[in-house]
DNA sequence: TTGAGTGCAAAGCGTTTGCAAAGCA
DNA sequence: TGCTTTGCAAACGCTTTGCACTCAA
């Protein structure tokens, strides 16, 4: 039922140790029923065909307070602004929250084994032009 | 000697079918060297206190098509925009260029087998808190 | 010479912020 | 009631764009 879903969010929530309000609610419910990865824009959307309609700013801050609390992913990451490397070859990137630095760390047994590895599991004619491997410290 | 990287770079930049202007060579040139992965910001100093003095538009224009070149690596790839995942469990991300989608691909193996691998191959004291592996379709 | 590339400044756009009003606990 | 959260609109900051000028080939 409907219901027991908006319970459950709610429960989530507050076990967050957030205030279960409407917009958190509805929010993580469309969240978490959508099987795409929206962008705030599309999410916002999604919420007023729902008749959900809240403010940008506050999407942006329940968003960014659920991805905090590890209700949600943030994709992207804390990568806010575009960063560059010179270095084409397949290798890990080590992000570093603390001092905003980008590790490289090399490894070329590591390219064989995922190419291997996703060779024989990935869905029917994906072909991946590129693989990125990032860690989080 | 500083000549012949220069001399690599032009190199470099005809090969790929683009005029080798004196900008183009700089920015590759100082980014090949640099061990960071610096934004457009960041290279636009370290270009500046070379004596490179350009304007920011030709730098976001130089830096976007070496990566469509394949020249260089522009971090956070076809990600323009933040997007958001309902789903905090391990999965691979897989984004398809065409539609702006974004596909979901789950393996546990493959977080057991990626952990595994990281734990002995790290450098020191590193703590990882979250892996995030993307293929680009 | 001439089409590609640069400089400059303005515009774009996703995201953040500040503050008053509203509402959960 | 008190303190968190929302709404709104303005501000922000990185990036893109338009157009005239310049220059590599």
């Amino acid at each position: 039922m409907k219901n027991e879903k908006i319970t459950l969010c709610t429960e989530m929530i507050r076990h967050a140790g957030l205030k279960a309000t409407p917009q958190r609610i509805s929010v993580l419910k469309v969240l978490s029923e959508l099987k795409s990865h929206p962008s705030a824009e599309m999410l916002m959307e999604e919420l007023e065909t729902q008749g959900h309609v809240m403010s940008v700013g506050t999407i942006y801050n329940i968003l960014e307070t659920f991805s905090q609390k590890g209700l949600i992913l943030k994709l992207k990451d804390n990568q806010e602004v575009m960063r560059f490397d010179g270095n084409t070859d397949f290798h890990v990137h080590v992000y570093n929250k603390t001092n905003d630095d980008i590790l490289d760390y090399f490894d070329s047994n590591l390219e064989v084994i995922l190419k291997d590895y996703f060779e024989g599991n990935l869905p029917e004619g994906l072909s991946i032009n590129r693989m990125d491997v990032s860690l989080y410290a």
